[in-house]
DNA sequence: GTCTATAATTAGATAGAC
DNA sequence: GTCTATCTAATTATAGAC
């Protein structure tokens, strides 16, 4: 691996384990095994680095959604294998967890790439519950838009009961109640 | 205000807007204006400090929560009214956001009162779905306990959602996509 | 391109005068 | 109780040798 690709993978598991805040220049250094000299030839800087990290793992968590929303199954079907997939839950959310970090949010470039990723998801389920709702499968009186955005926030905040609990079994329970308001009646 | 009192005060905004790992003592000092020797009379320290902050904001939050979770109204009417509720959306959880601290996870000692708080309000509004429950208000098929985390993650992951995105809306659209799912029959 | 040296600033805390 | 040194390490970056 390049020594760009290097810091970028470094910034990245750094970003995710401590946030923007939380991450200095010497740990993303020493986590790469690389010196100041070569950060400060590739990168303007550590916004500059934490950018590209931020991007890549939108690109990679946007792949990743996309291979399970896109399966083959009923919109239901769909949704939960989203909801249940497998998930590194106590770690949090590589992206949402950026939007609790002051310095992200100060920054519209850093912010931008955290905004989209989350507003494709939200765009990608609707289209979903929308495809429910013409098949039947969800009530007609729901808002798709409205719909995506509780699936969403389930999700995020799924993560949030977990790690103050410490354990990801927070995180499924919220899961179960979504499925159960969500499932089509029998 | 006693000198302790306003260190309290200064680390409770600062937590709320940087977070543990971004706020500073010297921060904190500047906003209480006070030198470092107060800080250090009264307190061990940056945690000892924080961690009377943050069991402040925890006793707010949950007093909060039950003057509207505890007023007179059916169990959907409560829940609505606390989903409603005014909040200061774009500053996010000042609870729910410290379980994206890195420090804070690692202590558990930070850690306790943030998950007492949210564990509380879980149960709280467990009871509440479950009252509705006997009263015909929700469907029996539901598990009180799934749908109060998910009423709880839904709040949690609007907050990420309206940070994202730079607007209270998106908060709001995910509140009204639950609200959907839990209303009443009619 | 990568390394080491250097540097100004801040983080977090201690010591001791008042 | 509060204030002002003082201190060690970390932060973020620049300069310049190789």
């Amino acid at each position: 691996m390049s020594t760009p690709d290097r810091l970028i993978e470094s910034t990245r598991e750094l970003l995710w384990e401590r946030g923007y805040v939380g991450t200095s220049p010497k740990a993303i250094l020493e986590h790469a095994g690389a010196g100041q000299g070569s950060m400060y030839h590739h990168f303007r800087g550590k916004p500059d680095l934490a950018l590209a990290a931020i991007r890549r793992t939108a690109e990679e968590m946007r792949a990743g959604a996309e291979a399970v929303l896109g399966s083959p199954g009923s919109p239901y079907e769909r949704i939960e294998a989203y909801l249940r997939r497998e998930r590194d839950v106590l770690r949090g959310c590589p992206i949402g967890r950026l939007t609790m970090d002051p310095d992200v949010i100060a920054s519209d470039e850093l912010r931008a790439p955290v905004d989209e990723t989350l507003d494709w998801l939200r765009g990608r389920l609707a289209a979903i519950v929308e495809e429910g709702k013409e098949q039947g499968q969800f009530a007609a009186r729901l808002d798709s838009t409205e719909i995506a955005a509780t699936i969403l926030a389930t999700v995020q905040g799924g993560y949030v009961l977990a790690r103050a609990s410490g354990s990801p079994a927070a995180f499924d329970t919220g899961v179960r109640g979504l499925l159960a308001l969500l499932a089509p009646a029998r």
